[in-house]
DNA sequence: CAAGTGATAAACAAAA
DNA sequence: TTTTTGTTTATCACTT
């Protein structure tokens, strides 16, 4: 799989989602968003300065990630003439920009201190002390994924789970071992010696094993996947990475045009709307699309969710329509 | 029930 | 010498 060729921008993972609407908090306190209102490719010119400057600042964290992708950089690496960029399969963007991994965080990390604060015992207790759904191998990924050369010593590899993942401030120490531990077992690791010239610190430095990159993603996404289908019914839509039916090609973004005529005039509706969303189908570019939205948007493609065209979302969107 | 997987603990050696 | 890093082994819990 040539999964190398495409890299996104660094730290275009994002601990926080962009949406300042409701949160939904999980059995074990983790916290689902419903979908962003700007969650995927808002089109260079179609996301007015306004609306990008209302959404950055509606963001808890604005220094995060997801919100740098409505400044001039990201936007940039969406044009056209960029696209090869941002069209990776196995890109983690999706994990951050819709919130659709990381909104699984902690509230502690998303709710301002002051309602922390006013919590009560009847409410549930601070989901800072809850432990993330994932593996600690997903977690080592992600880390390095999010790293601008795709490569960590452990120590930073801490330090990224400890900044993404309150639950493992407060965790006693044990947890940097089973870390250790699994850089040292795992065969999706593979440790690289650092540059002496520049080497500063202790250790090696960690990378992913490109063969086993596919299974990891694979591995986080069915997690994130059942973790927000449980926390919440419309936490259903898969991440926003455009994928045809056998997982192995993109489509790329060229391929849907955020054109709201053109998509208007071939989608047709899809009975979700008892759900409070919609599901949209369309034919566009020779490609099978469909979304997914809040059923109270107005169809302007700045604020849907593109989902994955395979099976998988198409079963998701099949279990929406059985409730 | 057995096998596989992941988490955790612990011991130990090597390196900084 | 101390701390960090990396490896290995063992055990337990849970899932398939």
């Amino acid at each position: 799989m040539e999964s190398s060729s495409h890299t996104l921008p660094p730290s275009s993972l994002c601990p926080l989602p962009v949406s300042s609407s409701p949160q939904q908090t999980s059995s074990n306190g983790w916290v689902s968003l419903p979908l962003s209102p700007i969650s995927f490719p808002p089109s260079p010119t179609s996301l007015s300065p306004a609306t990008a400057e209302s959404i950055h600042s509606s963001s808890p964290l604005s220094h995060c990630a997801a919100s740098h992708c409505l400044e001039g950089q990201s936007v940039q690496c969406l044009s056209p003439e960029n696209i090869s960029d941002q069209d990776d399969l196995t890109c983690l963007s999706w994990l951050h920009q819709r919130g659709n991994l990381l909104p699984l965080q902690p509230l502690a990390k998303m709710t301002p201190l002051a309602q922390q604060e006013s919590y009560t015992p009847s409410q549930p207790p601070p989901p800072a002390s809850s432990k993330p759904p994932y593996s600690f191998s997903s977690l080592i990924f992600m880390a390095i994924e999010d790293s601008p050369n795709k490569s960590l010593p452990v120590k930073d590899i801490y330090e990224w789970i400890v900044n993404n993942f309150p639950y493992y401030r407060t965790a006693t120490g044990g947890w940097r071992n089973s870390v250790r531990h699994n850089l040292s077992l795992s065969k999706s690791f593979r440790r690289i010696q650092r540059d002496k010239s520049q080497s500063v610190g202790k250790g090696s430095l960690w990378c992913v094993c490109p063969e086993y990159r596919p299974t990891l993603l694979e591995v986080l996404r069915k997690t994130h996947s059942y973790h927000s289908t449980n926390s919440n019914l419309i936490n259903k839509p898969e991440p926003p990475c455009l994928l045809t039916p056998d997982h192995e090609e993109l489509v790329t973004i060229e391929s849907v045009d955020y054109q709201q005529e053109e998509v208007c005039e071939n989608m047709e509706k899809d009975p979700l709307s008892d759900s409070g969303y919609i599901e949209l189908h369309y034919y566009q570019s020779n490609q099978y699309q469909y979304l997914v939205l809040p059923g109270d948007t107005e169809l302007d493609l700045e604020t849907v969710e593109i989902l994955q065209l395979d099976a998988e979302a198409q079963e998701a969107a099949g279990s929406l329509l059985d409730l």
